[in-house]
DNA sequence: TCAAGACTGGACCGATCGGTACAGAACATG
DNA sequence: CATGTTCTGTACCGATCGGTCCAGTCTTGA
């Protein structure tokens, strides 16, 4: 009984890399088969709704490890400052400097969007509040946080479309430096 | 004889928002079809490659339009600074305010990459050439002025993901104003 | 005017798509 | 060990995929 939960989280980083690689349209049940190991009648068995419930799932998950491990860091360090450069470090780490693609960012761009629309929304929109929150009280001037949260979390997402399309992780590397020594040099706008 | 070139071309645009829209493997014949209203065997008299040429040729349009309103002009305007405010203004009507997808940034995210990756590498590469030119003649300094044009084309890129994510375009056009501002404020890096 | 070639739509192809049905294996619980 | 449930692979479904083929219609230059 308690297996069947497990087994059924043990599925989303498979689920979620082949989604990554070939998005919705291109992982088709075949490929996430071989992927998983595991044959559709057990994919069905777990994911009753098909791909658009193993989107979902893997969407969920996604927005629960960046919860913990980015957007409640910034929202409760004690040190803004030390907390916003552990999370450049954390997603630079998670996006393997741009080799692995932002599989929310990439939904967006794709026509799944408007099928996952909230879900896409609700990931941006909390990260955009947490790390505004962040510079806020590291003492960025309060009209301008949200600017500037946005700003930074839509340059992450366009260093890894650049760095995907130059193929080159340096890229991406050197844009989360550029943004990192901003932050130090002027917390005014 | 002339007819089959113009015609060829005349299919580009409808061509280029059904992969906009659609993606690689979403834009089906069928949907191709349908958008340009020609059955398939039109299709294939003018791309006899398939959907693949397809694509090369509407990226090759894209890069000649880019090349026509925005790397030109950032290489041979009189005033650098005046040809970088112009490119913004060119690029927020083109994407629409973020409300049109980068197709080159789409496909830079998608499984299509590997297969029109010089496509797409080419692409980015001009633009950042182009523009760190502009920057280094509106006297940024020599050595980032190549780093701050990624950051910039990298930010453009990012902010059509996010302002469609969030269904906002306003976010597209306030990280636009943004990006113009701080290359008013500090030529310096 | 008329042959040559450009162009067209649609029938057709095998492959693969997402999804269903189901019989049996593996399993936890009594 | 018996029983009911969970889990599994596979055969199968109709639909659609990308692509081919071709008979026929336009268009053009001689």
């Amino acid at each position: 009984m308690a297996r069947a939960i497990a087994a059924r989280a043990d599925l989303l980083p498979a689920l979620a890399e082949t989604f990554r690689e070939h998005g919705y349209e291109g992982a088709s049940l075949s490929r996430i088969s071989q992927a998983t190991g595991l044959g559709k009648g057990s994919l069905y068995h777990f994911f009753p709704g098909g791909k658009a419930e193993m989107v979902e799932a893997v969407l969920a998950e996604i927005e629960a490890w960046f919860a913990t491990h980015v957007f409640e860091p910034l929202r409760e360090a004690g040190d803004p400052e030390a907390a916003i450069e552990a999370m450049f470090e954390t997603v630079t780490d998670y996006f393997r400097s741009g080799r692995r693609v932002c599989l929310v960012g990439a939904l967006s761009l794709s026509d799944a969007r408007d099928r996952f629309a909230e879900d896409l929304r609700r990931y941006f929109a909390l990260w955009v509040e947490a790390l505004a929150g962040a510079l806020s009280r590291a003492g960025h001037p309060e009209g301008t946080a949200t600017a500037r949260a946005e700003d930074i979390v839509g340059s992450i997402q366009g260093a890894v479309v650049l760095a995907r399309a130059l193929d080159r992780p340096e890229t991406y590397d050197r844009i989360m430096l550029s943004l990192r020594a901003r932050g130090r040099l002027s917390p005014s706008p």
